[in-house]
DNA sequence: CGAGGTCTTGAAGACGATCAACAAACGTGG
DNA sequence: CCACGTTTGTTGATCGTCTTCAAGACCTCG
């Protein structure tokens, strides 16, 4: 099941045969969720971290005015939940969007690891610093884009990370969101994502049928949202 | 000069005294930078790590419309960068608010670090997570909170992440940004900035001289800023 | 078939941006 | 020490983006 994992990390540097064991005897546990219930919440301080095997998940907080801000989207391979191996107490809760299996590494097992195996755990150091810098680009995104460049945003990262991890289909690929939960993703009303959504159809930059997106002009759209796919990280190279 | 460095990780979890040793051991190179001058480029691939001694600075990207946006505020004892030991490539520039002194850390160094110390490893580590909670949490901010309540979020934040390294003065604070500097932070326009500074000073949340800010009345502030300091994990634990 | 969720459209209004002008503070050089 | 230019803070007016509210169309599923 940490098969993701694997191959996750090896697209950004090469793992020994021993580091390869190490993840595949991690004894996790599988735990699976059906859509819209959460698997740790804002407060919780869970035993374990969650590496997403199969679904969409997300990370969000609600404001007190009950809106929600989505922090961050996870597709299989992502692992969710690692930070909470060393932060102890989650300063967000966990949700998904889709049916949902997780495997469950228990931080004491996750502890092990950092003590004897240091290019690992550099490994799984730079997964969070990945998530990290994927939280930088939205708060551009954010601070900076207008509306419908947003959008044009998050489909040109999701396309690229639903790529990696062989979830697409050329330049189609299933999103199995509905606009409100765009909204909540983008910091925009229902209403104003359904406007977006219209302009990048009538720019002709995207075919949006259900839940599957086609990019019909991934430069455009690239440029449209400002994307630049440099904050991804997806070089292999000695870390 | 990378005692403050120590003292920044002792808060979150004891050291070892061959880990505070394994610090103060490490070869760093003293740079120095005007107020305004960037330490590193968006693109660069650092060969060391900066750690902030002295003065403000601060992450940034720019839009293409030419407009800024800080990703992260930087105060002393902060490890500015480093997440360019495992990320290489920039994925954002690092600026000046002050004239500031930097520690340069090998990244061959702190690679020796996580082959030898992996408590100090974790600890180093988490410091990049906190990181990561606070873009979460400006995420919030710029998803969902009104202008002038971001700016009460920010006096909130600051004053709490100074106070911990002894640069407040009761509820009183040096915060050396003019308002176009903060419209960069909260991804607004100067102009409203300086609304947003009458509100909460027509309000008698803060008193605003200059650079010097105090806060009236902290319990309103935080109130008006829904800020609540659990993202910042101060708590000293086993990590 | 009916109920609920989702998408869509229109109209009104709020929030923040932009443009412009001026006052105050500051630093520099004469 | 003053004159001057520059930066910063402040205010007003106008405009655009996005929100909110409301209603109807469409779809799915029991």
């Amino acid at each position: 099941m940490l098969i993701h994992l694997i191959k996750k990390l090896e697209q950004r540097d090469r793992l020994t045969e021993a580091e390869r064991e190490a993840i595949a005897r991690l004894p996790v546990r599988e735990e699976l969720r059906l859509t819209g219930v959460d698997l740790v919440r804002l407060g919780d301080e869970p035993t374990h971290s969650s590496l997403l095997v199969e679904g969409f998940a997300y990370r969000y907080r609600d404001s007190a005015e009950g809106h929600r801000q989505v922090l961050a989207l996870h597709v299989p391979g992502d692992f969710v939940d690692l930070q909470s191996f060393l932060l102890k107490e989650m300063d967000h809760s966990v949700g998904t969007y889709t049916a949902c299996r997780f495997a469950m590494v228990p931080h004491a097992d996750l502890r092990r690891v950092t003590e004897e195996h240091p290019h690992l755990t550099r490994m799984l150091w730079l997964s969070t610093l990945i998530d990290a810098a994927i939280h930088r680009e939205w708060l551009l995104c954010m601070g900076r884009l207008q509306a419908a460049a947003r959008l044009a945003h998050l489909l040109c990262e999701m396309h690229t990370r639903l790529k990696v991890v062989d979830l697409t289909d050329g330049l189609s690929f299933e999103l199995p969101l509905t606009q409100a939960q765009l909204s909540d993703i983008l910091g925009l009303s229902p209403v104003h994502v359904n406007r977006c959504v219209q302009t990048l159809r009538a720019e002709g930059l995207v075919v949006w049928d259900g839940t599957t997106i086609t990019i019909k002009d991934w430069a455009a759209l690239a440029w449209r949202g400002e994307f630049d796919l440099t904050y991804l990280h997806l070089e292999n190279r000695p870390r």
